[in-house]
DNA sequence: TCATTAAAAACGACCGGTCGTATTTTTAAA
DNA sequence: TTTAAAAATACGACCGGTCGTTTTTAATGA
């Protein structure tokens, strides 16, 4: 086995694992032991692969959003007349797996804003770019949906991208403590099947 | 002075010095030697006063609501036919108040929903049960404000109470990484002054 | 052989919580 | 009303453990 790629999947573990633990018990709350726990990697050799925890978080939090950056685009790509259909229907994904997950854990970038996005300056950056880009993505559907006239006109795309994205992380937090997958679900439907259309 | 009021004292004093430093550094990011320092109590009258950190972190939560909940509570009981106008005026003067803060803290049961709603029971039932309070306030504004004619009545009140409460929730986790009040000032206006409203 | 990297061991600081004891307050009997 | 017993509170030292990080040693590759 080329020694390169196993550092490389190491380091993906840890990443991975980073998300499970942050998501389930917060940043503060998870400490390396744990994750270094569940890769196999001695505690010593964390510092081969990142620099701090504050930095590994960061990290944490860009391998966190990229896959739902490639679905979202995925579902984008392929449906290409019905840009809102796209969106609904990445989002109907994602509470299906909400429901499967039984509302454990939520979003890590919503969970991460309010625990150390006062605090940390690294991850608030990396906290940032991540949601700009979420949100960059969004936004380009929402204006595909505009041209297509499924979606109203007199908003911008940006704004209802941007109101979007936060009526969901609320959302995601109150299905958590309510245990129940009705705050995403009326969520999706005030938005895209009312707010957003006219 | 009477000694009573004195441990009564210590214990309101603990409780807002742990709404501070909860909401400024998260839940396992706040010991409780920070709190007890700030407030002058040793270690060991702690657990005179709070069974055990969690439940003080219970205790906290419920301890947060309440001056909101009374200051909602108020602006619905002024403004007597314009229901929809005190909400409108009660968000207003906590955006003001976020912007003097310089958009440090945002909304504590935000953030301890994401860190620790799904891991401390006591905690998550105690949010659930402040939550549901002020959930059931805004509710009834909104139910008179539908009576009186400015919102919509082919929504539940309680469907639109709740989407307010998450939209601003994750409004406010926007506000605290962008540093900007936009999040929030476009959450009022997006729900108050044009969803809500038909 | 000698740099470079992995891993083990150790670091001091701090964690939430407990302990015994001193002091105060409350209760109830005298 | 006084007094004795009991219950509650105040307090700081201290518990075992864990925290994130650093230093030191072992292994590896050129």
């Amino acid at each position: 086995m080329p020694k390169s790629s196993k550092k490389e999947l190491n380091r993906e573990g840890l990443l991975n694992q980073g998300v499970v633990f942050f998501m389930n018990q917060g940043y503060h709350g998870t400490g390396l032991q744990e994750i270094l726990d569940a890769v196999n990697v001695p505690k010593g050799s964390f510092y081969n692969y990142f620099s701090s925890k504050e930095e590994f978080g960061a990290a944490v939090i860009q391998h966190y959003i990229e896959p739902f950056i490639s679905r979202l685009s995925t579902h984008l790509q392929q449906s290409g007349s019905d840009a809102l259909g796209a969106i609904r229907r990445y989002f109907d994904e994602l509470i299906v797996e909400l429901e499967e997950n039984k509302f454990k854990g939520g979003c890590l970038l919503g969970s991460l804003m309010g625990e150390i996005g006062s605090t940390s300056d690294v991850c608030q950056q990396s906290l940032q770019s991540a949601i700009a880009r979420y949100r960059d993505l969004l936004q380009s559907g929402l204006a595909q949906a505009q041209q297509q006239g499924s979606v109203r006109t007199d908003k911008t795309p940006e704004e209802m991208a941007d109101l979007l994205i936060n009526t969901w992380q609320g959302a995601l937090l109150r299905m958590q403590i309510e245990k129940s997958s009705a705050p995403v679900k009326q969520c999706c439907h005030d938005l895209l099947d009312d707010f957003f259309i006219r």
